[in-house]
DNA sequence: GTATCGCGATGCGTTTTTTGCATCGTCTTT
DNA sequence: AAAGACGATGCAAAAAACGCATCGCGATAC
C-alpha cells in the first residue's frame, strides 16, 4: 500500500539503526529517507529518533510510534485478507515462527496439506528458539509461533498445547534399545549428542541431569537435528527428540525410546499468537487446521 | 498526518455518498479525489464503492476498509496523545456524546474543572440521543458517551452507571409542590410538558403512563430542557427531569419532586465507551475524573 | 593530537506525482 | 426529449519527492 511508504521507511530505519543503511535496503538515497523522517517528526511535533554519532536510535516516542506502525501493518493485512475472502479468493500469507522440532515433519505436512486446499495462500517459515519466536510475534513479524518450552512473555496467547515426552534416539543395535523406557541413570557411560542450550529439549534434559548429577559423556552439541540424527550411527551415540520431530527412524536404522517421565517430565509444545491480536483470515484458518491436526495426532496429550 | 490524506478522503466520500460533494468539503476538485480513490481501489485490487447514478456507496469491502480507516485514526490519536503525555504536555482532545441531561450542569462543571488542571486538553461536546450516541462511539466520532436509558448495542462498554429517579418540576406555588412524592395519578388534570420521544425520560414516562392509562394533558413537547424550564411558570405546567439535569431551580421559582418509584422505575445513566477500544490518554483520564465525581455525588446510586 | 571515516542535515536542479480544467458518456428527472 | 448531476479520462500546470553535492559533527585510528 502506497500510502504507508513513510511508515515502512520509519520501520526500516528503526530496524537498521541507521538512515543510510536503511536507505540502501530500501533502494533510495539517504537524503530522501532522511527528509521523510524529518517530515514525519515535524508533523508529529516531536523527534522519534535520537541522533547518535553512529546512526539513530528510537527514543520513547519512537518506540510507541513504531509499535503503532507495526500494528497498522498487521491490521491492514488482516483487513486485506478479509476483503480477499469476500470475493472467494482466499488469498493470504501466513508467517510462522517455530523451533526446529516442528519444522522437520509436522509443519511441512501441515503446510502442504493446507496449500492443496488453499493454493493462493503463501507461507513464511522462520526457524528460531522460543524467546526469539515470542519477540517475532511481538514485533508482528510472525503471526503464529510453535514453541517447545517455556513461555516467557506475558503477552502471547497460547491457543493450544501438546505434551511431548522426551525420547532417546539411538541406533537399533544400541544396548539401550532393548528397554521400553530409558532412565537417566542408564545414560551413564554412553556417548550423548545434545541440542544446544537454547533448545527446550536441552533445558529439560539439563534440569534432569543436574538433579541426578549423572555423569554423562557429551560428545557433541548441535542445533541441527538432521546432523545429529545422521551422526548417531557413526559414534553409536544417543540423541534426544520429541515425538513431533521424529521422522522415519527405522529406514535409518534408528529407534526412539521414551525417557522415563519420573526422570524428565514431559515438555509442552505451545501453539501461540500475540495476545489481543486479531489474526488475518489465512493465519487464523491455518491455526485452526493445525490445532485439529494436533488434536487427532496427540489426542490425550492435547489441550486447548 | 499527511500520509493519511487518502484515507481521510475515502472516509469523507463514504460519509457524503458522493465524490463531488466530498470534494467540495475537502476543498479539492472532484477529479483529484476521484483519482485518489481509483488509485487505492487499484492497489487494493478491488473496488470499495459501488457507482450509482446519484453518487457512490460503499460495498462490503468498502465497509470493512472504512471501518479499518476509522480505527486507524483513533489509534493514531491515541498514540499521539500518549506521546504528548511523555513530554508532560498533557495535550489531548476528548469527544463526548451526551444527552441533553448531562450537558446542562454536570458536564459543564466537569469539563471546566478538568480543564483547570489540564488546560491543553480540548473538548468536543455532541448533543444527541442514545442510539445516535452509540453510533458515534461505533464510528469513532466520539470517545465517551453519557446515555440515559437504554443501551441497545452490544459493543459498547459501560464503565459506570448512576440510577436516576425521575423528578417532576413545577412552579413553587403549584398544588403538587406540597407533596413529598408525586404519583402518576396525581398528574391527571394538570398540564404537562414532555421531552420528545427520543428521550430516555420520555420513554420511562410513557411506559408508566401507558400502564396506568392515566389521562394526561400534554400541552407541549420539546427537546429543549431550557425552553421547557422557562415555560413552566407561564402555564403553571409540570415538566420532568432527572437529578443530573437539575440546576438551580429555586432562583427561577421552581421546585422538583421525585416521582414515586412504584409508578415510574428509576432510570439509569450509562457512562460508556466502545468495547475493546483503548481510549486516548486524555479521554481515559477525563472518564476517570467524571466517574469519581459521579461516585461522590450519587454514591448510593452509583455502580461501577 | 591530528587525520580520517561515517553519520545525519541541507541547498539546488531534476524527475515524478498530484492537481485542475475541459470534456465525455451515462442515468435520472422534468 | 431536454436538462442536470454523476463518475471517468486526456492533457497541461503546479506541487511534491528525489538525487547529487556538500556541510558540520563526533568517534575512531594511527
Amino acid at each position: 500500500m502506497r500510502y504507508m511508504t513513510s511508515l515502512r521507511f520509519i520501520d526500516a530505519v528503526a530496524r537498521e539503526g541507521s538512515i543510510r543503511k536503511a536507505a540502501d535496503k530500501l533502494a533510495i538515497t539517504s537524503t530522501a529517507l532522511n527528509r521523510r523522517i524529518l517530515a514525519i517528526e515535524d508533523e508529529l511535533g516531536q523527534p522519534l529518533f535520537e541522533r547518535l554519532p553512529g546512526g539513530v536510535r528510537l527514543n520513547t516516542a519512537g518506540e510507541l510510534f513504531v509499535q503503532h506502525i507495526r500494528s497498522q501493518f498487521a491490521e491492514l493485512a488482516r483487513v486485506q485478507s478479509q476483503i480477499a475472502d469476500l470475493s472467494g479468493i482466499r488469498r493470504g500469507h501466513v508467517r510462522i515462527a517455530s523451533g526446529a522440532d516442528a519444522l522437520r515433519q509436522f509443519l511441512p505436512k501441515a503446510v502442504s496439506h493446507y496449500r492443496t486446499e488453499h493454493p493462493a495462500v503463501t507461507f513464511d517459515l522462520q526457524r528460531c528458539y522460543g524467546e526469539d519466536a515470542e519477540a517475532r510475534l511481538d514485533s508482528l513479524d510472525a503471526d503464529i509461533a510453535l514453541i517447545f518450552e517455556p513461555i516467557r512473555m506475558a503477552h502471547v496467547h497460547v491457543a493450544a498445547t501438546v505434551r511431548q515426552t522426551l525420547h532417546c534416539v539411538m541406533p537399533d543395535n544400541h544396548p539401550l534399545s532393548q528397554r521400553e523406557k530409558v532412565r537417566l541413570r542408564d545414560l551413564a557411560g554412553h556417548r550423548l549428542c545434545l541440542p544446544k542450550s537454547d533448545s527446550g529439549i536441552r533445558q529439560l534434559l539439563d534440569t534432569g541431569l543436574l538433579r541426578r548429577a549423572t555423569d554423562v559423556d557429551v560428545v557433541l552439541e548441535s542445533d541441527s537435528f538432521e546432523f545429529m540424527q545422521n551422526y548417531l550411527r557413526f559414534e553409536n551415540a544417543l540423541g534426544f527428540q520429541i515425538p513431533i520431530a521424529l521422522n522415519d527412524l527405522a529406514s535409518q536404522g534408528l529407534v526412539a525410546r521414551p525417557l522415563d517421565p519420573a526422570d524428565v517430565p514431559p515438555g509442552t509444545l505451545h501453539l501461540c499468537h500475540l495476545k489481543g491480536r486479531v489474526l488475518p483470515v489465512a493465519a487464523a484458518k491455518f491455526l485452526d487446521a493445525i490445532i485439529t491436526s494436533l488434536r487427532t495426532s496427540y489426542g490425550g496429550d492435547f489441550d486447548q
